[in-house]
Parts: structure tokens; sequence; C-alpha cells
DNA sequence: GCTTGGCACTCCTATCCCCAGAGTGCTAAA
DNA sequence: TTTAGCACTCTGGGGATAGGAGTGCCAAGC
């Protein structure tokens, strides 16, 4: 099942039409803007090919054609020559993910342009916290009753602080020599291994262990082991999906902005892609999931030092302008990572330098 | 212009039937559900009255009534009999808003479960970094190069963290040194009280201002003067509305959800409202603004300490069942209240202590 | 004087029908 | 293999129509 070339710029032509107009392209259309000196009879023929093939569809008898999914992929993948982003909002881009934000500044600002940019709905999935980063930083203080507040701070500038309830009042000097104590040991230490520590530490030397290191491995550990499932999804731009006509059916427009309250799905797909290298885009149903059936989700991945830490995308109607997406969001990825890698602080890794 | 008892008890009627059915009411409805005992006839002649009162109207000849916006406000404000939540959804939202969680997440969850109770949109300001709380703790973190990362913690429990470019490296040590000179300095002020110590300090001691000090004091300054107007508004359920049926024209409902994007309108609302005591509602174009002109927002602030510090409401359409969203909105606020109250820490209150 | 039944009238809404327009598939000729 | 011609199909909009709901008003009744 091969594609003639003439098939070829015949679907190709499709699909830029009807991504442009919105409406089910005849032959008559096609003949003009395919530019292959052709009738419409000709192309009628064409047409029934690349229909059996499942690549176009018509919604009815007398209408043109339009591309189905299948047709979308094999425009995406082989077809279709993205243009790059003009200068301007290049340079603007980069303006607005410059590296003096602190990180959750710089995720937000990224959600915002891709739907800015786009014109459609910008996502970006926010890792949770982070195994493979150092740790820099913890502070113990106390709020009312037996309620203490921990903050972590981690080498890429995160700072994650919540509420434990201790099993008593304790006052700031403990708490203070706690977090001492703690910052000496530990700083440097990639998370997961300070989690290993703690657990071997209490085992070890719980005999002759003094109260302070009791005290900040407990309230440490407390504060470390209940980072869950806490990915975090930002969604902006999502009214931009209303002017989409395809979409403006309020079952299926309700559908799809539940999935955005929901998360559930969209953190799933996100987590799938950022898996992969480079531009991963989900066409219609590919994605799996009912709400999404009538979009599109284009997705790169971002990275601190190296390494895939999140997701964003665009998402909008399968009829998207793709050349203009795709490298929308490439780029945003890009520039996030840069300015995310940047934040890292690179300082002496200390080793554990206790007994 | 004072009602009679008979025209209360239509009037009323009227706007329960509409809140029901969603639909024009006639006068042979009214005479069914009014109990009066009163033929559709003599109704009629007390719709004109109402008419011409400007509490009803009727979209066109042969349809029912319905209430307009001086309708809704005198039902509201003397009809209305609200009914107490019931016993267990009171429960469900004590446990759910229960102290023991960090502030930010009991305000999102203040925002959801309104939204959830109600079948609506929550709403919930987020104050601003409060100028009337006091000063807990500063710590000072270098990520790479000159960036640093500067940690806030006020008594509220409230963590604020940003990053700043200084004007060139500093050692971990200044660092800490900086922050004990600052922590030990200013500790349980308040913190408009520590921004204008800062100025003065600079101003009086400068000359003889040791390093440290002066690198705490900057950073503190950068750190506190960005405050700007980073209000926050929280919004939860938005896609309830879509199953509103005066909403389903698409391009209102565009025009709310821009509302809760772009928030400026919504937070100058909701600001508003800090300063009532109690429940506020807003009906149609009460609110000022246009894309609200469909709806009612129910508000009531939510205080720290007897200081009111923020708004939370309902937002839905004019023609919600106010008699159950009122109590939704009155108790979460006052739970949110006391949560956020009981965090606060009330430790010793050390008046300034330095020289 | 208030209330009520009766009645004509108005206006909305749903439905049907019809027709123009667009595009197809097929066939026969180039 | 391509093309012109032609009959056919399907959609969508416009107009007409009928039914329904509810009103306003009047005249009679309590």
């Amino acid at each position: 099942m091969q594609l003639s070339p003439r098939a070829e710029v015949l679907l190709k032509t499709l699909i830029e039409r009807y991504i442009a107009e919105g409406e089910p392209v005849g032959s008559r259309t096609l003949a003009r803007y395919a530019g292959l000196d052709l009738s419409p009879a000709t192309i009628r023929n064409v047409m029934v090919d690349l229909e059996e093939m499942g690549l176009v569809s018509s919604p009815h008898t007398s209408a043109g054609r339009v591309p189905t999914q299948r047709g979308y992929r094999l425009f995406v993948d082989t077809l279709l020559k993205v243009r790059p982003l003009d200068e301007q909002q290049v340079r603007f881009l980069k303006e607005e993910l410059s590296a003096d934000q602190d990180p959750q500044q710089l995720i937000e600002n990224a959600s915002h342009l891709l739907s800015e940019i786009s014109k459609l709905a910008g996502v970006v999935l926010v890792p949770h916290r982070d195994e493979q980063v150092r740790f820099r930083h913890i502070d113990f203080l106390s709020l009312s009753g037996r309620r203490l507040l921990v903050i972590l701070v981690t080498e890429d500038g995160r700072v994650d602080n919540r509420v434990i309830v201790a099993d008593r009042e304790y006052s700031a000097a403990e708490l203070e020599q706690a977090a001492n104590y703690f910052n000496e040991s530990y700083t440097g230490m990639l998370l997961s291994d300070v989690k290993r520590a703690l657990v071997s530490d209490m085992q070890q030397t719980s005999a002759d262990l003094q109260r302070v290191i009791e005290l900040a491995t407990t309230m440490a550990r407390r504060a470390l082991e209940t980072d869950g499932n806490d990915d975090e999804l930002l969604v902006s731009g999502e009214s931009n999906l209303m002017d989409v006509p395809e979409l403006n059916d309020i079952r299926k427009l309700r559908r799809l902005f539940e999935a955005f309250t929901a998360k559930r799905d969209l953190l799933h797909l996100l987590d799938q892609a950022m898996r992969v290298k480079g531009i991963k885009i989900f066409i219609g149903a590919e994605s799996g999931y009912e709400a999404l059936e009538d979009c599109s989700i284009v997705t790169a991945a971002y990275s601190v030092d190296q390494r895939q830490v999140g997701t964003l995308g665009v998402i909008g109607p399968t009829r998207m302008a793709y050349e203009h997406v795709i490298p929308i969001v490439d780029i945003t990825a890009r520039l996030l990572s840069a300015a995310l890698t940047a934040q890292v602080a690179q300082p002496p890794r200390l080793e554990r330098s206790r007994s």
C-alpha cells in the first residue's frame, strides 16, 4: 500500500486545505490547489483510492473528503514540513523563559506561552518531586501546637513545604539543632539516597541515637515519604478551544474540560510522552481517551541537566495547524529545559561525610 | 412601593418555581403552587403590578413571567429563607477543612468543596502577602551564579520563595550569617514594621553598617518589595457551568471562561466583598462586569485571627438555588477561617530587641 | 370593589416541505 | 489514462403552517 507521488500530493493538499478551511474538500477545490494540472474527474478517481486505504472519508455522499485519523498520521509522519518559528516569536519566547525566575514561575510561563502563541490550550506536566535531584536544605519551624512546618529545598531551586503533626511540641532550639544536623549530614546527596540513608540510619543506630538526630530523621522521613503521586498539571488557555468549530458541541466541550479538571488521563498521557525523545503527537483516538477523541496533542519532554523530567504540549482539535504547533512546542521545550538547567546549583558535591 | 403580602407570596413562589424549572412561570402554575386559592385571572392582575414595579418581566407576550434582577434582589434580601446545610455535609466539610494541612492546601480544598457541593463554580481569593502578619523566618540560599533563593516564612505558616539576582556571588557562610542576623533581629515583628525598619536601618546606619547586615537587609528588601499585586484566584468546577441551560450559548460561556482566566475583574469583585462582613451577593449586572451579567456570585470573606484576609464564593447562573448556596458559602468561610486561625503560631511576641 | 370565567389575540416553536447548491460516481469518448 | 458529461444524492436554509401556552381585557358574580 505504497502511495503514488500523485496521491501523496493530493492527500497533502487536501489536508492542508481542510486544516485551513475546516470544510470537506471537493475535487474541484483540490484541482485548483494541488498544482497538478488534473481535472476534477481524475482527482475523484484518486480519492476513491485514498478512501479505500482509509486515509480520507466523506461525511456523506455529496460532500467533499475529510482526512481520517490515519490520514493525519501519514501526513504528520511523512508529508508535513514544519515551518520554523518566526524570529520575533523566538525572541519573545527566550525573553519570557529567561533563567532568572523560580522554576514554578518558569513552568507557568511556559504553559501560558504555549496557549498564547498557538491560540490553543497549553499544558505542562510538572513532575512530582524528583528523586534524582540533590538535597539542598531543610528547615523545621513550629506552628501552633504540635504542628510543624517542614521546608525542603532541592538544588534545582524547588521549595517544598508541608505541615506535619509531631508527637509532641518541640522548642525552637531543638528544631534548629535538628535542621542543622540534617543539613550538615545530607546536603548534596541525591534525594533517593537521602531516603535510603534515613531508613538505614534509623535501624542501625536507633539504640544510641541522640535525641536530636532521631527528631531530624523522623521529621525528614515524614516530609519525604508523603510525596506520593502529586504530579501536577497546568493547563492554560482552555477557553481558546471554545472557538474551535468542531468542538462547539457543548457535550464534547464539557467532556474535554472535565478531562482538564480530572487531570488523571492527561497526566497519564503526558507521562507516556515523557519517555520519548523529541516530539510526540497523539492524533484523535490514538490517545485512548474518549474526551480527547476529537483532539490532537503535540507534546515534547523537557529536561533538567539532560534528564527528562516533565512534558509540555498543546491540545487542540485534530484539525490543527501542525506545521505551526510543532515548532512552538519544540522550541518551548528546549528553552524551558535550558532555563531550568541553568537554575540548578552546581556546588561542591559532598559525599556523605559522617561516620 | 410597598408590596402587599399577597404580592410577596406570589413573587416568592414565582421565583422559586423559576429557579426550580428554569422556564417562565404562567398564572396557572402560580395559582397551583402559591397556596392562595386564587384564580389565574386574579394572579394575572397581580403580575401586572409586579411587572410595573420592575420585579418580573415576560420574555414575550405569550410566555409566563420571569424574575428581573430587581426581583431577585428583593427575593434574596427579604423573602428568602435559607435552609441549613444537612448534618452530613457539614461533617464532610469539617473533615476536609481540618487544620492539619498547610494553608495553600486548605484554600485549594475550600475551592473544590464549594464547587463540589454547589455543583457550580467555586472561587477563592487568596490574599497577597499580608502585611499584618508576623515575620517568622528567612533563608538565603545560593543557586547557580548570582541567583539567590530567598525563602520567607510568616507566622500563618505561609512560605514564600523567590529568586533574586544579587550583585555578586556570596558564599554559603555569608548567606547563613546574614539569615541568622535577620532572623534574630526581626522574628515576631509585623511584616509592615519589618519593611519600615529595613528602610530606616539602611538610612540611619549605612555608614558603619557591617557587611553582613547590609547584605541581609538588601536581600530582604528585594524579596519583600516585589510583593505587588500578586493576589491569586483559584477557580474550580468551571465545567459545572456548562450544564447550565442559560449559559449554553457558546459566546456567553466563552466570555465567562475568559473572565476566569483573566481574573482581573473577579479579583476586583472579590476584593470588594472582602470589606463586607457576612454574605455578599452580586446578582446579574450588579457586579458591573459584562461577562458576569447572567451570573450571580455569592461570597463571604474568610478571616485569620479576626482579620478578614480573603474571600470565597460560588459563581452560578442568576437562577441558582440561593437558599442552598448561601449556607454552603457561609459555612465554608467559617470553617476555613477556623482552620487558618488554628494554623497561626502564637509564640512569644518579641519586640525588637536590638539596639 | 375585588374576583373570576370567558374569549380573542399574540407569539413562540416544532415540523414539514421544497429547492438550490455542492459534489459525487459512472460512463463514454478522446 | 484522462476527461467531459450527466444523473443522482445529500445537506442546509427558507418559508409556510399548526399547535400550544399564556396573556389582556371585559363583563358578570360575590
